[in-house]
DNA sequence: TAGCCTCGAGTTCA
DNA sequence: CTCGAGGCTA
């Protein structure tokens, strides 16, 4: 640049040209180092212009912006994360386990898009990273929000650990780069970075991580940002999220474009044509897993083009056009010493085999499920038999098959419990049902189990009163139905062991907190058979009271979508009883209210039955479950004697009929949205 | 009546 | 996460 003589240059001025460039040449070179693997100046160099740069940012403080590379590293660690509410849910993807699986994703594309079997569909493989996946988020070209997947709707705020990561720009580059731009991507530790960590906590004398993943993991929620800026991290992005003004014809396209901006890309994506291209791209991977510098656990099949991806569209939990191939789990052998009767809350008998431990994927396994005896039979799995053991999906473990060739001959068959071993009451097998049940009506661990599932987050959340509490009140005799729960004072919470002041004071007050708990969660609480979260809160929603509920006749019940005959029969059953009766009374003697939620209060259609049939034209069949819904009543599929209103659309056939001959009233689409806007 | 899809229930380890 | 079972739909 030249200045001419009239400028009098301000220290300043000439002090922020110099930082934007010392940034950028920091970024350009970065980028060289970390993502291209090509630099173009020694570390000595690099450290230089750094070094440069913080002293001219800490003589102007005014320069300092958020984007520059002196900051990766936040000043002081958080008390704890805050949660990232993702624009668009980071659904997760539906499973492949061999080439046959894969194939037949390929058909269910092809036959939903109304496509011949010989057509080869484009479609973009990549490495599935193990590792955690995360969303960042840049506006105007500046990381400002990146957070882990967490639940797929909500995540935690890691932005400033996610800043550590080297290979990320701070700011994008090159050209036309959108207002926002948000990017999915997978978090890792390359296995180099894995084995040096863990060399340094041996020298310390801590534990070493179990598997990079789990390094990656704990290293990414580490409160500390200096912590993590000491485990190099990478990071690989491979989908868009929401964008603002930038719009991708494909998949592939995508990955160009942030690849220009400076995103870091896996080098080894590949876009090919047709399924058979695709399961070459898996076996090919399968080969090169042990030689890459990381871990995968399967690579990922999408359909390139968005257009196409919009038509196939998602089902609850993933999208019809992404699956993710695994590849087959890591096993090991090991012998079964005894096979256990493990007694759940609802009566039922699990095997569960007790195992030599192993090791599997760096986790030590001692026990697994066996599901049920039919499976055991299946298996013919006994107590002494070698068997091959998996984790499912990498976590549960199960066991696969038994090495018969290691028999001896003194191996024990396990055969289902005459008897339950825990209460002695007998055992029942119910007909065409695999699960055996345990029918004792004060069976011990069922009753712990009622109460724990009683206390549980989703359903009264009673916070501390955990396995180790319900022990004690059980065996001190001091609750014999959750309803007494209510009564507890605090010198009976006095008498546990290690029970404080503080602490029962806690747990008095988070019990007393769960009496304002809405009607769905009371009624998930109860543990009636075959009503769980979700049930409950369509039952809490239908009836809009416990005092409704009770009363429902199985004609009533059954009107309800998603509730047939057994469901129906099992909650009359549950309310039939006058035991659990008079516990429910005691409980609301002791202040609880089950409250109904707060849009329901009011709703228009409170108790009122629907039927949808003919084409509808102003709404779909969901809108119009949902618009019931939300006034408190529902729509079911068929007219029946409970049904209030039929709403007709064109061509309406034999439910029209039925109604007519019921005297059902008849609703044209106008006339329900009258209805529904009409009282106010 | 078969074949979806969704829900419920049980479960592992650190 | 996985299995079984219940409910709905073609």
């Amino acid at each position: 640049m030249q200045l001419s003589l009239l400028d009098v240059p301000n220290p300043e001025d000439a002090a922020r040209i110099r930082v934007d460039e010392l940034r950028r040449l920091l970024e350009q070179h970065n980028r060289l180092y970390y993502v291209l693997d090509s630099p173009e100046i020694s570390d000595a160099e690099y450290d230089a212009l750094f070094r440069e740069l913080q002293r001219l940012e800490d003589q102007y403080p005014g320069l300092i912006s958020l984007d520059t590379p002196t900051h990766r590293v936040g000043g002081s660690a958080l008390d704890k994360f805050s949660s990232v509410t993702h624009r668009l849910p980071m659904l997760s993807l539906e499973n492949a386990t061999n080439d046959v699986e894969i194939r037949e994703f390929d058909l269910r594309v092809k036959k939903y898009l109304g496509l011949p079997q010989e057509e080869l569909i484009p479609y973009l493989c990549e490495p599935k990273m193990d590792g955690l996946a995360v969303e960042l988020v840049y506006t105007d070209g500046l990381l400002s929000v990146a957070s882990t997947r967490g639940d797929g709707i909500t995540g935690e705020d890691v932005t400033e650990n996610i800043r550590t990561i080297r290979s990320l720009p701070l700011r994008l580059s090159g050209g036309r780069i959108p207002r926002l731009l948000e990017v999915r991507g997978e978090v890792f530790l390359s296995l180099d970075a894995f084995r040096r960590i863990n060399s340094e906590k041996e020298e310390n004398g801590e534990a070493p991580f179990v598997n990079p993943r789990n390094a990656a993991a704990g290293s990414l929620r580490q409160l500390d940002p200096r912590i993590t800026a000491r485990r190099p991290l990478s990071v690989y992005c491979y989908a868009p999220g929401a964008a603002d003004g930038a719009d991708f014809p494909s998949q592939q396209e995508f990955f160009a474009a942030i690849a220009g901006w400076g995103l870091p890309v896996n080098p080894l994506v590949r876009p090919v044509a047709g399924i058979e291209a695709a399961v070459a791209f898996y076996e090919e991977m399968q080969q090169q897993r042990e030689s890459l510098p990381y871990e995968i656990d399967g690579t990922v099949i999408k359909v390139d083009s968005f257009v196409i991806q919009r038509e196939l569209g998602e089902k609850s939990r993933s999208p019809r056009w992404a699956v993710a191939c695994k590849f087959p789990p890591r096993q090991a052998v090991t012998l079964v010493e005894d096979i256990l009767h493990s007694v759940g809350r609802t009566g039922v008998i699990t095997p569960v085999a007790l195992l030599r431990p192993v090791e599997i994927s760096g986790v030590t396994v001692s026990r697994a499920t066996l599901h049920n005896w039919d499976e055991i039979a299946l298996k013919d799995i006994r107590i002494g038999d070698t068997v091959v053991v998996e984790r499912a999906g990498d976590v549960i473990p199960a066991v696969v098959r038994v090495l018969t060739e290691k028999r001896s001959g003194t191996e024990q068959p396990s055969l289902p419990p005459e008897h339950c071993p825990q209460c002695g009451s007998e055992v029942v097998r119910i007909a065409d049902e695999v699960a055996v049940r345990c029918m004792g009506l004060a069976c011990p661990p069922q009753f712990r189990e009622s109460i724990m599932h009683f206390a549980s987050r989703n359903a009264m959340d009673i916070e501390g009163l955990g396995e180790k509490f319900i022990e004690q009140l059980l065996s001190l005799g001091l609750v014999s139905s959750v309803a007494d729960l209510y009564f507890l004072s605090r010198d009976d919470l006095m008498k546990f062991e290690r029970m404080g002041e503080k602490l029962a004071s806690n747990l008095l007050a988070a019990i007393e907190n769960s009496k304002q708990r809405d009607l769905g969660r009371f009624i998930f609480a109860l543990g009636i058979r075959h009503v769980g979260e979700r049930t409950a809160k369509s039952l809490a929603l239908a009836f809009g009271s416990l005092e409704n509920l009770e009363r429902a006749t199985l004609e009533e019940l059954v009107s309800i979508r998603d509730i047939g005959a057994t469901v129906a029969q099992s909650i009359r059953t549950f309310f039939d009883n006058q035991g659990n009766i008079a516990v429910i009374r005691r409980m609301l003697e002791a202040g609880v209210t089950p409250a109904v939620e707060q849009k329901k209060i009011g709703g228009r259609f409170t108790g009122k039955c629907f039927v949808f049939t003919g084409a509808l034209s102003r709404f779909t069949r969901d809108e119009a479950r949902i618009l019931v819904e939300n006034e408190g009543g529902n729509a079911v599929g068929s007219v029946s004697k409970k049904t209030d209103y039929v709403v007709a659309g064109e061509d309406a056939g034999s439910k029209l009929a039925k109604a007519r001959e019921l005297g059902v009233t008849v609703l044209s689409e106008e006339d329900f949205l009258e209805l529904l806007g009409r009282e106010e």
